[in-house]
RNA sequence: GGGCGCAUAGCUCAGUUGGCUAGAGCGCUGCCGUCACAUGGCAGAGGUCACAGGUUCGAGUCCUGUUGCGCCCACCA
């Protein structure tokens, strides 16, 4: 063999330091661009695709320890893909998360003392450009944060394909949420709709309910009364008397003296509301409400007179025939105060008494709205028959609560009975803005809604999940549709809160009243104001642009779908919209600013564009074949999808793979296109005719030929046509940034078009969709199964929909754990118990995280992670982390010692090396290797991450460390057979560790894949495919010859009978040092004779003979017969080797016992299986056995 | 109010379809400075599987109930 290299050895430090390591091993897979997927070999069925789109984090904040969990185990499945052959891609981006983000800039700035929020909405207003320096300023904090976060993933060791990463709000996914909010738009899915929202008063937006958080508070129910009156004009006061009350009927009116005035109670949570009551409802079922009907109540200060309407939903008091289990009946009065604007369910009675409320309620209207957008009371939104309850214009929702209560307690009916007639303390739920934590109120507004409900969408997505998570086969709404899809969730309980999410789901609010985000690209006008209406003139001109624009504006109103020609004639709609597919141009907005048309000034739900990440990420909506492989170092043939149809002095341009491709219009704009033709016109002809390799290839079409013949249209290559062409659009593809060379001198291209009116914009890589959407599996979460999954399969579905379901985006949704503390609690900020991923990193090492996270994985809802805080960096840290930092050092010690033993470069490989040739260490290894491989492969599979790590670190630390290592020392040196096992079996324990610890892998493999062996049949392990790296390689393929039953058995026999050795050697506090010497049986020296050698390397004897000597000896039962061992000690311990065999003989007593009770019971041998009942026996009769033997050698003693 | 989950060694957790003496890591005890690794080796102690019933030859595992935690959902009378 070569010479061992001891140098080498030790010139590796005897502790793995991953800070020497990680930064270099990242940079080599970088220069290999390790984890660029290429579509390419998906499309030519080279490879089957795995991909995985990271769910995007919010860029409000640096990574958490729940994001290393989420992506740790991402990267495990990506790079275990990769290693097995699939092309695998793993899409990394960010988030722009609105209003979280927007929050936490607007915090910052007032903490810094610089004008935030409110200020630039002054700016904004005065016509500073507020809105604009205030994205700015959050743009900037994205900048900064997407960039920590992209470092952290790296650190982490995450093999994204980092050239393709996107962000919710870049270039790409602005094009995929315009394509989308226009189809959803067109199609009927999104409408206007003014009604109660979720309401934050603090960030003043709407929030989508899931976006509220519902906290459970101490609040209090109060009783107020509310004087009966007759019909009146307003300000007149006609009370209705109790003798009146008893006369029609109302029982227990009789209990009130007569001539008193007459009222009815009422019980709210909120009486501040009672501003804004419309009306007083009380179930028809109840027996007051007969005597009740044509009669009204007055509100007290304001004096509004309210109808009373009949309402099923009230709930009876107890008293009135209200059931007695009800909680709700045993406070209840019987009657409710409805305010349609500012409670939902009152909303909906509001609704469905529209009439009788707006004529029997003096406002004359059903809904009355006395707040501001702070939620202070306020009579400019909506209130006007304030009367004498101006006291109350101005406060807070709070104060307001106060002085209501203040006023209802001053005033009496009748001298005596107090307006309020009771307060009890009620503990209740009240939603909470999951931003800013204010109470949220209920708010009249007018917002934008994607219909959800519908079957296309909601239908879609229940349809979607595979039958047998089902807890009904098939969706309520469509009994006669079974289940299209295949959606499974890992774990399966996570199925049901899917499931039952869209049983109960309602529209979606997509507008927020923020400034961060996707602006709607809705312009609208209203003509409420009749003098605003449009001209006939601004009418044709609309109508006319519009037709111009064809398929790509559509324009409607309120609920309204028409053609846009009928809809701009009518002048009775009160609401006109106007979608653009396209960011409008300037000529638009001027067009459009004329005819009186202002763009909506709200942004989208974030979830809005989340819900498209498999889509946008991946290059939707532009749809292009891939490239055949054959093609790559070609230009591409410029598609004429490829260029945009409709309004094309618009210029746009794509990249396409490394080639960037540009677009524009001549001969418009007053652009001469002759300066242009005749550059270009060389150019592709020195590109075509050259021996160079191509670098500029370019297309002219004529737009019309484009309108009329879409995919199909041909390019213009005569001369002659093109010069005579006056509408001509030109996509430019180069391959290069240089300079190109042309008669008259060098020529930049880039400048030139841009020159000439092209822009560049991001790449579209062709063939990223058709290849990876759908995606393989979805890692997240369960806290956003609703917000986020269930939309992306709604939106996959319907925007990839040939006929009526699209494919699902991905099959497979694994939710991982939540990171709790040691006591349980969520990981937070404000505890102070969160852990940074990046303190790990430095202290532990990315591998160490890593492999800790992975081995916590199981199936539970919540794993703990006790924190501590290390008080001399005063961060916080795990213990927990310790665990796969021993095991990065176990496996870099174990490598430094293989590969000392087997040098580098050593001898050529030579024939390969049939197993069964192999001593029995090295069989039971490559049978171990085989076994794990398979075990490993179900693992993946099915998302058993624990089992993944216990496997790895079983197979690394018992099997090969402490017992394979242990037996080939002595053997190994002389052994080139062993040496071509010991390094293979450390290449396969690389490669399987690899997906989990992937830089000390990646640092052992630099060293290990220069070390020669022959191959061992039946034991595959793929060279790199690029830059020599381990990540590249493939995943070890154990044939099942590997599997050697023979070799295992004997191998557990050997190991057995060592430990048992051990076991006396301990007993005997015998240092390990010491030799000793062992005496067994004849029979069993016989059989083991083969194996001796590995027993007194494993078990430090110095002899084995039968001969007992006469000296000292300690005895032990090995298969039920005595064997002793010698040497021991200078002095015999009798007292220990009692006290053990004494232990040793209760432990049999035990288990005969349990056996005896078992084999007694007829029951157990009649029905158990007989095979079970053979082992007991045969178990039985073993102990006996050793009983017998351990109880002779007490007696000896 | 509805749904889901958890309770197993001092701590953190495994324990697939019920079946030999319930496992791992950390911690603890003993021996070890040994030439891959003390971030280590060998050996060991430690469990009435929350509680009460039931099904079964057999229950940590299945069923019912109880207790204690935790999470999600639900239009706050």
């Amino acid at each position: 063999m070569a010479p061992t290299n001891d140098q080498s050895q030790h010139a590796l430090p005897k502790t793995y330091m991953p800070s020497d390591h990680e930064r270099r091993v990242w940079e080599r897979w970088d220069a290999a661009d390790a984890f660029h997927a290429d579509p390419a070999r998906v499309a030519s069925g080279k490879a089957e695709p795995y991909c995985i789109l990271i769910p995007p984090p919010n860029v409000t904040a640096p990574l958490h320890l729940g994001h290393g969990l989420n992506n740790t185990l991402q990267d495990v499945l990506i790079r275990a893909h990769r290693l097995k052959g699939f092309e695998t891609l793993w899409m990394p981006g960010t988030d722009h998360a609105g209003i979280a983000t927007q929050t936490v800039v607007d915090r910052r700035l007032k903490e810094a003392g610089k004008p935030a929020l409110a200020e630039h909405k002054r700016m904004e207003a005065e016509g500073q450009n507020g809105r604009e320096k205030f994205v700015a300023q959050v743009q900037a904090w994205k900048d900064e944060y997407e960039a920590r976060i992209t470092e952290q993933l790296k650190a982490m060791g995450c093999s994204c394909d980092w050239s393709r990463q996107r962000f919710t709000m870049d270039e790409h996914c602005a094009r995929a949420v315009r394509e989308a909010f226009f189809r959803l738009f067109k199609d009927g899915l999104i409408y206007r709709g003014k009604r109660l929202v979720n309401w934050d008063p603090v960030t003043q937006t709407a929030l989508a309910d899931d976006e509220v958080e519902n906290v459970e508070l101490d609040g209090h129910f109060y009783f107020l009364r509310y004087p009966l009156v007759h019909r009146v004009e307003p300000g007149d006061h006609n009370p209705v008397t109790w003798d009146e009350l008893a006369q029609r009927g109302y029982p227990g009116a009789e209990e009130h003296p007569g001539d008193d005035e007459a009222w009815i109670a009422i019980a709210t949570t909120r009486p501040e509301t009672y501003l804004g009551d419309t009306a007083v409802a009380v179930n028809p079922s109840d027996p007051r409400a007969k005597a009740l009907q044509g009669l009204f109540c007055q509100l007290p200060i304001i004096g509004r007179v309210v109808p009373i309407v009949e309402d099923e939903y009230v709930v009876k008091p107890v008293r009135y025939g209200g059931d007695e289990n009800d909680p709700k009946a045993q406070t209840a009065t019987g009657f409710l105060k409805v305010t349609p604007a500012h409670d939902p369910n009152d909303w909906e009675i509001g609704l469905r008494h529209k009439k009788a409320i707006e004529t029997g309620c003096s406002a004359g209207t059903a809904v009355i709205n006395v707040m501001a957008p702070d939620a202070s009371i306020s009579d400019k939104h909506g209130w006007e028959d304030v009367g004498d309850a101006h006291l109350f214009v101005g406060l807070s929702r709070e104060d307001a609560r106060s002085k209501v209560i203040e006023v209802f307690r001053a005033h009496t009916l009748n001298d005596n009975h107090p307006l309020l007639e009771e307060i009890k303390p009620h503990r209740h739920a009240v939603g909470h803005s999951y931003r800013s934590h204010a109470a949220v109120e209920p708010y009249l507004s007018d917002q934008w809604y994607c219909r959800v409900t519908d079957d296309r969408l909601r239908g879609s997505a229940q349809r979607a999940m595979k039958t047998s998570q089902r807890s009904s086969p098939t969706h309520p709404a469509r009994p006669d549709h079974p289940a299209d899809g295949a959606l499974t969730f890992y774990p399966s309980r996570y199925a049901k809160t899917y499931e039952s999410w869209h049983d109960n789901l309602r529209d979606w609010c997509i507008s927020r009243q923020l400034w961060w985000g996707h602006r709607i690209p809705v312009w609208s006008r209203s003509t409420d104001d009749s003098a605003a209406r449009l001209t006939p003139e601004m009418r044709d001109r609309l109508v006319l642009w519009a037709k111009k624009k064809g398929e790509r504006v559509h324009i409607t109103g309120r609920d309204v779908r028409t053609t846009p020609q009928e809809y701009l004639r009518d002048h009775d709609v009160d609401d006109q919209f106007i979608c653009l597919l396209d960011e409008p141009t300037a000529d638009d907005v001027k067009l459009l600013v004329d005819a009186g048309f202002t763009q909506d000034p709200d942004v989208l739900d974030t979830w809005f564009s989340s819900a498209l990440w498999p889509l946008s990420t991946l290059g939707w909506p532009h749809e292009e074949p891939a490239p055949t492989a054959a093609d790559q170092n070609d230009l591409p043939r410029l598609h004429p999808k490829q260029i945009d149809r409709g309004d094309s002095s618009e210029i746009r341009s794509i990249y396409v793979k490394r080639v960037h491709t540009w677009r524009g219009f001549i001969g418009e704009h007053d652009q001469p296109s002759g300066d242009l033709i005749e550059k270009l016109l060389p150019l592709r002809d020195r590109s075509q005719n050259s021996d160079l390799p191509p670098v500029l290839a370019y297309q002219l079409y004529s737009e019309k030929t484009i309108r009329e013949h879409g995919d199909q249209a041909q390019p213009l290559l005569k001369p002659d046509e093109i010069q005579g062409a006056t509408d001509l659009i030109c996509a430019v593809a180069i391959k290069t940034d240089e300079p190109v060379e042309l008669k008259d001198g060098p020529l930049e291209i880039e400048p030139f078009l841009q020159a000439h009116g092209f822009t560049r914009q991001p790449e579209i890589e062709p063939g990223l969709l058709g290849a990876f959407n759908p995606t393989s599996v979805l890692t997240t979460a369960r806290e956003i199964i609703t917000l986020w999954v269930s939309r992306m399969v709604m939106f996959n579905r319907y925007f990839l929909a040939e006929a009526r379901n699209g494919p699902i985006p991905f099959d497979d949704v694994f939710i991982h754990a939540m990171i709790q503390d040691g006591e349980g609690r969520k990981m937070s900020k404000s505890l102070g118990n969160g852990v940074d991923p990046l303190d790990i990193i430095h202290s532990h090492g990315a591998d160490a995280m890593r492999f800790t996270l992975v081995q916590m994985t199981t199936q539970t809802q919540d794993v703990r992670m006790p924190v501590e805080t290390d008080p001399q960096t005063g961060k916080n840290t795990s213990p927990k982390f310790d665990l796969g930092r021993n095991l990065c050092n176990k496996l870099w010690n174990a490598a430094r010692f293989a590969l000392g033993m087997l040098g580098t470069g050593g001898a050529p490989p030579s024939a390969s090396i049939e197993p069964e040739d192999l001593a029995l260490v090295d069989r039971w290894m490559l049978a171990r290797v085989a076994r794990a491989t398979r075990a490993l492969d179900e693992a993946i599979d099915g998302y058993f991450f624990k089992d993944y790590a216990d496997t790895c670190y079983d197979l690394l630390w018992r099997d090969f460390c402490d017992w394979y290592l242990e037996a080939i020392k002595p053997t190994v040196k002389d052994s080139p057979a062993q040496r071509a096992v010991l390094r293979h079996t450390l290449d396969a324990i690389l490669r399987v560790l690899h997906p989990i610890t992937p830089f000390v892998t990646e640092s052992i493999y630099e060293t290990l894949r220069n070390v020669d062996a022959p191959p061992i049949e039946g034991l595959e392990l793929a060279p790199p495919r690029r830059g020599g790296l381990l990540a590249t390689t493939g995943w070890p393929v154990a044939s099942p010859d590997l599997l050697d039953d023979q070799a295992e058995a004997r191998f557990e026999r050997a190991r057995s009978l060592i430990t048992a050795i051990r076991e006396i050697r301990a007993q005997h506090q015998v240092p390990p040092k010491r030799a000793i010497a062992f005496h067994p049986s004849a029979e069993l020296l016989e059989s083991i004779e083969r194996d001796l050698e590995l027993i007194k390397t494993l078990a430090n004897l110095e002899t084995v003979s039968p001969d007992v000597p006469d000296a000292p000896t300690a005895a032990f039962t090995f298969e039920g017969v005595e064997h002793r061992l010698s040497n021991l000690a200078d002095a015999a311990d009798a007292g220990a080797e009692k006290e053990r065999l004494a232990k040793e003989l209760a432990d049999l007593d035990k288990s005969i016992k349990n056996l005896e009770g078992r084999l007694n019971n007829p029951g157990y041998v009649d029905k158990a299986p007989e095979k079970l009942v053979n082992q007991t026996r045969d178990e039985l009769a073993k102990k006996r056995a050793d009983r017998e033997t351990v109880a002779a050698a007490l007696g000896r003693l």
